[in-house]
RNA sequence: GCGGGUGUGGCGGAACAGGUAGACGCAAGGGACUUAAAAUCCCUCGCCCUCACAGGCGUGCCGGUUCGAGUCCGGCCACCCGCACCA
């Protein structure tokens, strides 16, 4: 009888002996096969890490052992995303330094991981914050204002005034800030901005050679948003120019019976004179300016509106003059700022036209337009539209389309949803944008030899009512000289968003020391792309798309090899508190990993996480639960006992043992860790019926469990006194045909209905096989037999009329 | 409104490719061991009827295909998530 199981003592042993021993550190030999597994590097947060963050970690870290024994190189890293506002604002409350505020935290994460024993390559740790990390975040920055994607914008941008920061549009939920929850309203500022518009089609298309869930293929195209269309010139009535539209349905245009301007429409201003009405729309706009977009768009319900009298436009199509409104549920950010309104087929438009009572008029026969609007543009055929009548809606929009560039009345267009990045920040702890303002040379990007521009000392962090960062203060660091022609220049006190050090950190882990560029070149085409990248579902269409965008554009200049980070990615669904509800700390629901490794173990925990559900699904904590793993744990410990000499397999065990090799193999594989430990406890179950286990048995075993358990697995590995260390071994191998019993067991039914069950050998003929059935069924087949169905290995079944 | 997903015991969840629904675990009940408790071990555990055997019902609902449907097809319902006056 061995010793009790013990994980405090044997999960730090074994701990100290990986990190001795270097037993994860990734190889520097480019001839063997690489396999890259990622997982989303963690915010060190104050509170540390919570049972969410071991999930996806523990099934990487169980990939990754497990790519290591079938002899591939693995890359498995860990790093920090350390800038941003929770520490900044932790900084600002303790008045203790940001960096140090990091520290701390960051040594507290990485004791918390060792803790659990991942696998993880510490030599490649990286930190965004570190200036040898942010000096390559400049560099990026640099290239793409070189390359024309990085301007400087004024422009209407989201403002939280609690965290005193503007916000990109991706960082608003419900009109709220992502992080404090305050109401945005807009605020008019110079703003950094990447075009990321300009990638839109990239990284459309680029969806289509990944294999990512069709769940976060879905949200990223919905979030970019393509839609094709046409714009379209309608003259203003008694004047030389145009309102330009942008419009999805141009096979319509002879429905439009008035049009809609947003109430930041230029043409307000510029036709002021025109308009009879102009204090009531002045009032509009004033209102509408007031509305934050989330009031907007929640008064969605009722639409508002002005019409600009005195200025009428012509439907190019009708030739007939229509009226000009302006309405808020216009937007000035979409398409041109303006619509065609054709309220018979688009059901914003009819509201409109049924609160105003303008004209409906239907050109798409096939609905009833006094009732609503028919939008369907499957079936329907063209009315009331002269030369389109009779045409199918497809071939209707070919048409007016031919025709509007015929006449040079419009054009074929596509727009996106997906706006500009805004990519400044009013804030301290974050990456200084390496740009300098001159007199003379305008705006100038920092030489690259200059970098990393360091973030300065500073005697507060606390950012400014007025909008600009805690770094504009710093007068003996913003005034330099122009790097251009010497003179006196200022530099840019805006900060990178967090976003940014997360947008290539992948790249980096290749070739993390590198000075001289971002990852060279052979670290880089040896590694990319990413094999497998987990995250979270929250990062779909922010921290994903902007990654791939920088990708893309890395790409087209030269820096990478592929054109997509990341081949697969999977999507981990979150640990709920034991009530089901997400884990707050105002919830009182969060549980904490120290207190459960202390009282349970690292590997119980890690066994638990995995074990507690479908790995893409949400699941609720159950402490009762980690009991369970902890109990299947210490049945595995006392294996040891039953041990008998043995190199192979039982006879009686033998099937089993190939099927749960099987098993388990695959289920690592698919994300089916919980019953692939299923299956494991199985075969725990299995041993002890028979009560022996002979070595060879012991060792698969063990082997099986060591990506998952990995601690108490060398310790039993040790303690059968078996050769090395688990992670030296190779990955146990099945032999597919000896995964079937020679004898099965075949279900009876009759009429479908099971009534009984006939052990037959594998191979056995139709023949002997029915006979068996008919008198393993004895009196219970009556009736006439009318068909006999027999589908070798699974079933049996008589049709019989009774 | 658009897009994605999910519905199976008291609970978390299994079920290859249409072939014995409920693996594995939790909880619960009973028993053994113990002065006792914990731990451990053994048994039971979808619902109804039955002492038991046998039987009937059962995977959100209605219908279809099939010898056979949790699984396929058609039509619904409920819930969750993401996006949303995007023209």
């Amino acid at each position: 009888m061995m010793q009790a199981y013990n994980p405090k003592t044997i999960e730090k042993k074994w701990q100290d002996i990986w990190e001795k021993e270097k037993a994860f550190a990734t190889s520097q030999d480019f001839t063997k096969p690489k396999y890259y597994a990622l997982i989303e590097f963690p915010y060190p947060s104050g509170q540390g890490l919570h049972v969410g963050h071991p999930r996806p970690y523990t099934a990487l870290d169980i990939v990754a052992r497990k790519r290591r024994m079938e002899g591939y190189n693995v890359l498995y890293p860990m790093g920090w995303d350390a800038f941003g506002l929770p520490t900044e604002n932790y900084a600002i409350k303790n008045h203790i330094h940001p960096r140090i505020v990091t520290e701390n935290n960051v040594k507290h994460f990485t004791e918390q991981l060792k803790m659990l024993g991942y696998s993880f390559d510490w030599e490649r740790e990286v930190n965004t914050t570190d200036p040898a990390y942010y000096h390559w975040t400049q560099w990026i920055f640099l290239r793409m204002f070189k390359a024309g994607l990085a301007y400087k914008s004024q422009m209407p941008i989201n403002w939280c005034p609690s965290c005193k920061v503007g916000l990109a549009n991706e960082e608003v939920v419900d009109g709220c800030c992502e992080r404090c929850g305050t109401p945005i309203y807009r605020k008019q500022q110079t703003q950094w901005m990447l075009k990321i518009t300009e990638y839109a089609d990239k990284l459309l298309e680029g969806l289509d050679q990944v294999d990512y869930p069709e769940r976060v293929k879905a949200s990223q195209r919905n979030w970019i948003g393509r839609s094709t269309g046409a714009e379209v010139d309608f003259a203003l009535k008694d004047t030389e120019d145009k309102l330009r539209v942008f419009t999805t349905r141009p096979d319509t245009l002879f429905g439009a019976t008035y049009m809609v301007m947003s109430p930041e429409h230029p043409y307000i201003a510029k036709y002021a004179e025109r308009i009879q009405n102009l204090e009531a729309v002045k009032a509009y706009q004033e209102e509408a300016a007031k509305k934050s977009d989330f009031e907007r768009a929640e008064l969605a319900k009722d639409k508002t509106g002005v019409e600009l009298k005195g200025l009428t436009a012509l439907n190019p199509a009708t030739g007939k003059e229509i009226p000009i409104w302006i309405s808020d549920y216009v937007l000035m950010s979409y398409g041109t700022g303006a619509i065609m309104a054709v309220p018979a087929h688009d059901s914003r438009d009819w509201e409109f036209a049924k609160v105003f009572g303008l004209p409906i008029v239907e050109v798409v026969a096939g609905g009833n337009v006094e009732e609503e609007a028919f939008t369907d543009v499957q079936s329907g055929t063209m009315v009331n539209s002269g030369f389109l009548n009779g045409l199918e809606v497809e071939e209707a929009k070919k048409a007016i389309t031919a025709w509007l560039q015929e006449k040079g009345l419009g054009t074929p267009k596509v727009n996106f949803k997906l706006r500009d990045w805004v990519f400044s920040r009013q804030r301290y702890w974050g990456e200084p944008i390496p740009i300098v303002f001159c007199e003379k040379c305008g705006t100038v990007p920092l030489p690259e030899e200059q970098l990393p521009l360091l973030l300065p000392e500073v005697d507060s962090y606390e950012p400014t009512d007025d909008g600009s960062s805690p770094l504009a203060k710093m007068t003996d660091w913003v005034n330099t000289t122009c790097p251009c022609c010497g003179g006196p220049a200022r530099r840019e006190t805006d900060t990178m968003p967090q976003w940014a050090g997360s947008s290539w950190y992948y790249l980096r882990y290749t070739d993390p020391k590198n000075e001289s560029c971002l990852a060279s070149p052979e670290a880089l085409k040896y590694w990319l792309p990413v094999d497998w990248y987990n995250g979270g579902m929250e990062h779909t269409t922010l921290h994903l798309l902007y990654s791939r965008f920088w990708h893309h554009f890395l790409y087209d200049q030269g820096s990478v090899p592929t054109e997509e980070p990341y081949r697969k990615r999977t999507s981990h669904g979150l640990i709920l508190g034991e009530d089901g509800e997400k884990m707050s700390k105002s919830r009182g629901n969060v549980v904490n990993p120290d207190e459960l490794v202390d009282a349970y173990g690292a590997d119980s925990l890690r066994t638990y996480e995995m074990f507690i559900g479908a790995f893409e699904q949400h699941a609720a904590w159950s402490t009762e639960g980690l009991k369970g793993c902890r109990r299947f744990l210490e049945r595995v410990w006392k294996l040891g006992d039953m041990l008998q000499d043995g190199e192979g397999y039982s006879p009686e065990l033998e099937t089993k043992m190939h099927q749960t090799i099987k098993k388990v193999s695959n289920d690592f594989e698919t994300l089916k860790y919980n019953t692939g430990i299923a299956a494991l406890m199985a075969l725990v179950n299995e041993f002890y019926r028979v009560k022996h286990i002979t070595k060879g048995e012991f060792r698969t075993f063990l082997l099986l469990l060591n990506p998952v358990a990995p601690h108490i697995t060398e310790e039993l590995w040790e303690n059968a006194g078996f050769a090395g260390h688990c992670y030296h071994q190779s990955w146990p191998v099945y032999d597919e045909a000896k995964t079937v019993e020679d004898v099965i067991e075949l279900a009876i039914q009759v009429n479908g209905k099971m009534r009984g069950t006939v052990k037959v050998p594998r191979e056995a003929e139709k023949e002997a096989v029915l006979a068996a059935a008919k008198e393993a069924l004895g009196d219970k087949l009556s009736g006439t037999l009318l068909k006999e169905v027999y589908v070798p290995g699974r079933i049996v079944n008589f049709v019989v009329k009774p």
